[in-house]
DNA sequence: TTGTAATTACGAAAAACTTCGTATATATTT
DNA sequence: AAATATATACGAAGTTTTTCGTAATTACAA
């Protein structure tokens, strides 16, 4: 079966973003490395494992080296390039566009540390100089 | 079939976030008049409107009105509570957690109105202050 | 070298989501 | 009242996602 490339590709689904995050953190993997990881988390089979990383290779979010019997994975894409894909998409379809209210949402209601805060002023800062 | 109750009840899916975003923003409609609305947006029969309207009733995303022949649908939920929980879902699995890297990459790359700058600051105020 | 363990490939079942056809009931019109 | 239009209910097919079993292949160990 044919699996969509490009536009997909920027929104993985739950389980490929466990995945994804996962090489991500730990650098290039085998199926083997990476479901005793999963395991961690939850129990997941290894075959279930394979299939999703052989399913996200076809589709584009891993690239794989089968130099080695053990096949090794990884991320074919920079997280802040599927993060920012992603916070795109919910701006579009949760927040009708409206990005102020996203960040809102994002701040408000959760305590903030002073450190984010001097972060996120200094990046207002920067803003205002354009 | 059974469905899921309380936690999926939070992330609607993208056709279902197409429909309650047609509800907040117009307020309670017939299946007549939300399919007439989405097809402004792109074609859908009026059975496949009013099956993801019957299956978003089970599921606790909607409520209905019986007493006309014609039912009356409406949200369930309150949209800032909807976007809230979607946010907090995309804030872990896709941000795992940094909450600040999030408020980031949705500033950054984009330009911001020197209104949504002063809403900014204000809120940032205000988070000082306590 | 023969058997055991580990790996990939493949297919398919199970579950969730999306779409729509058909049947049935209810209202409206002529 | 009969014909026509409109609504809901129901079932099911088509897709995508998730899960895993089995077979085939390759390495390792006795």
């Amino acid at each position: 079966m044919l699996r969509n490339i490009s536009y997909n590709t920027m929104k993985p689904t739950d389980s490929e973003m466990e995945i994804l995050q996962l090489l991500w953190e730990h650098g290039p993997l085998t199926v083997r490395e990476l479901n005793d990881k999963l395991n961690q988390q939850r129990r997941v089979g290894y075959t279930t494992s394979l299939k999703m990383m052989q399913i996200m290779t076809e589709k584009g979010l891993l690239t794989r080296d089968t130099a080695l019997r053990s096949h090794i994975y990884a991320p074919a894409l920079r997280s802040e390039d599927v993060q920012s894909n992603i916070l795109d998409h919910v701006l579009k379809t949760v927040f009708m566009g409206d990005r102020s209210r996203l960040v809102m949402q994002a701040l408000g209601n959760h305590k903030v540390t002073t450190e984010e805060l001097s972060e996120l002023k200094a990046l207002i800062q920067k803003m205002e100089e354009k």
